[in-house]
RNA sequence: GUUUCCGUAGCUCAGCAGGAUAGAGCGUUCGCCUCCUAAGCGAAAGGCCGGCGGUUCGAAUCCGCCCGGGAACGCCA
């Protein structure tokens, strides 16, 4: 079905055809000035240069031609050349029927591609930190949104699992337990079962020994040497790496459970390590890859760039392979078995250029045909109220698990404080509306822009925060339970046409769903959705103030109001599912 | 140094296929609960949209040059 803008671009289009102009100039967008009126036209000013007259003659022969139409309430001509245009309820009333009964509440799903989205991004030798949030979260938001328009979505983790700090790990593995049977090359029995490890003991060994390879070449060296040997298939060290695996995903999966991020697939870069002696050879038969100080490096300059951009290498000189060589793999895999039309990276925007690198590098190798969008979706920094790079208090890198359970608790006392309810109802709803706080917090920011993490503006039930949109989810779902109570009837409820300026407004903001939801999937951006909800949200509680819905005598109407309110719920719920959240009944 | 992203109210952020008086929230000030959740609603105050030029009838939005901040720039991811 049309968009609203669409519709009444066509109706003022049609007038502007018949005034003997272009139809495009009839494009309608909503008003800046709300206070004039609702939906503005400015294609008139545009085209009194080509005809030469003043922009006012066009737009009162356009107005002209509209006065009858039954789309509007009222259109007029004002000075310079603006056409305001005032929707009549009866015509609002009935675009917001006709979206209700749609499936997709009016978007319009042209066509259905396979996209892959690579996000997530954990390493296997770490324990999940702040900075795995904002991967996390955006990519699991952009799913959704893709799911919801309508398009086959593989979200994949992709996890570091097979570059230094495997190697790493291995060594201070190797320090502490020299006499471990994975390190003894001749060893030709069975390895243990149990790992040598737990998650705790992991968490603390790769941070030790990073530490030490920055200090000590000798243990770097070994570091590398080690990682060398897993890529090479040592077994002892397949064997040990096969624990970290098992130990460190199952921790992941955990966390990210709490996160509500759920991948499709559990790939890693270990997973295209049977693809890339093949892909090198051609490389290098192909002569696309080339030598270049010992690496073995693809090309990537084109002659429109304004900066130089350094070689692309594939093979390290010491023969190993690194992040590039899997992401170049991963793509001649994720065509063989998927043929995705468009493959979507999130990752921190420090990687722009590395990127930029790995695209070329696989078009110029033919991995990947023009056809495929490969796309990089960089994000900015989540920062603490001194604007630098968030931390814990005494400065280190806080666990994403610590971060999670932080504003959960906070939201447990402050909903304590507010309400008397049992332990265990609170625990529940801090837990979702201090879901709902993160997230928010963060998609409501344009994902480029570095962002202030703020626990007391995030977890507050005022302004464009998380809860206040749950807040407003459950007094609808409050109002609702009471009337079925009352012995309402849900079924065969028809929204009616507004009576009043708060409803009008209500149906207004429901209205550009559809808009919302394009330029969320045109431009990858879930803050576009949050905009769009707090805004309904505010829509909501005006409404809610001037209308008394449960007292209203006339039955009809009281039920006509219940059906919008309802409707209300079902676009804010679809909306905070595509953020990633969910509400609570009561809170 | 080169490239790139960012600079909008005291603070945190929207707006950017150019349009009429630049929008929210927080904070500040003032109203509103005998009534469906006041964790709410309404109102006031607060701005040379980093600066200077250009294109245009019209620029926060497009272009150029500056200034300020972040980041990246061959064997990390």
């Amino acid at each position: 079905m049309k968009k609203i803008l669409e519709l009444l671009s066509e109706e003022v289009g049609k007038a502007f055809e018949e005034s003997g102009y272009k139809k495009s100039a009839g494009r309608v967008s909503v008003s800046n000035r709300p206070d004039l009126c609702e939906y503005q036209c400015n294609g008139a000013m545009a085209l009194a240069k080509e005809f030469k007259c003043a922009p006012i003659a066009i737009a009162g022969a356009v107005a002209e031609k509209l006065a009858n139409n039954e789309a509007f309430e009222s259109v007029e001509a004002v000075m310079p050349g603006f056409i305001n245009m005032n929707l009549s309820g009866a015509y609002l009333a009935d675009y917001i029927r006709k979206m209700s009964e749609d499936e997709k509440y009016g978007v319009d799903l042209p066509d259905s591609r396979t996209i892959i989205v690579d996000y997530g991004g954990p390493n296997v030798a770490k324990a999940l930190h702040v900075g795995h949030l904002r991967p996390a979260i955006i990519g699991e938001s952009i799913k959704h949104i893709l799911k919801f328009m309508g398009h086959n979505v593989i979200g994949d983790v992709h996890m570091g699992d097979w570059g230094k700090p495997m190697g790493l790990v291995m060594t201070e593995i190797q320090e502490r337990q020299p006499d471990l049977p994975y390190f003894d090359e001749s060893y030709t029995g069975e390895y243990p079962k149990e790992p040598p490890f737990t998650v705790r003991d992991l968490e603390e060994i790769y941070p030790t020994a990073s530490a030490k390879s920055k200090e000590d070449a000798d243990y770097n060296a070994r570091a590398l040497e080690a990682t060398l040997k897993l890529q090479s298939g040592v077994r002892g060290y397949r064997a040990l790496w096969d624990h970290i695996i098992d130990v460190s995903v199952s921790d992941m999966k955990r966390i990210y459970e709490k996160l509500h991020v759920d991948f499709d697939l559990w790939n890693g870069e270990s997973t295209v390590q049977y693809l890339i002696p093949d892909m090198v050879k051609e490389m290098k038969e192909s002569g696309v890859a080339y030598e270049s100080d010992g690496a073995l490096v693809i090309d990537v300059k084109q002659d429109t760039d304004t900066k130089e951009i350094p070689p692309c290498i594939v093979v390290k000189s010491d023969g190993a392979s690194l992040y590039n060589t899997t992401d170049l793999a991963t793509i001649k895999e994720r065509v063989a078995k998927y043929d995705p039309a468009q493959i979507i990276y999130i990752t921190d925007k420090r990687q722009d250029l590395y990127f930029e690198q790995v695209f070329r590098a696989a078009r110029k190798a033919g991995l990947v045909s023009d056809k495929v969008t490969l796309s990089h979706i960089g994000f900015g920094t989540m920062n603490g109220k001194d604007g630098k790079p968030f931390k814990t208090r005494d400065g280190g890198v806080m666990r994403l698990e610590d971060l999670i359970a932080d504003i959960q608790n906070e939201m447990y006392s402050k909903i304590k404080e507010n309400k008397d309810i049992d332990d265990a109802e609170a625990r529940q709803t801090a837990d979702t509306v201090g879901l709902s706080a993160l997230l928010y917090g963060d998609l409501s920011n344009q994902a480029v822009k570095d962002y202030v993490f703020d626990m007391e503006r995030f977890i507050s039930f005022e302004g464009n925060t998380g809860p206040y949109i749950l807040y407003t989810i459950v007094r609808i779902k409050s109002i609702i339970s009471k009337y079925v109570a009352q012995g309402g009837d849900m079924s065969g409820l028809k929204i009616g046409d507004p009576v009043n300026a708060s409803e009008k407004d209500l149906m207004k903001a429901l209205s550009s769903f559809a808009q919302t939801m394009e330029s969320a999937e045109d431009e990858l951006a879930p803050h576009r959705i949050c905009a769009f909800i707090y805004d309904l949200a505010n829509a909501l509680n005006s409404f809610y103030h001037e209308t008394k819905i449960l007292s209203e005598e006339d039955e009809a109407k009281k039920g006509e109001y219940i059906a919008l309110i309802d409707f209300t719920r079902k676009v804010l719920e679809t909306c905070i599912d595509l953020l990633g959240f969910s509400a609570p009944d009561r809170m």
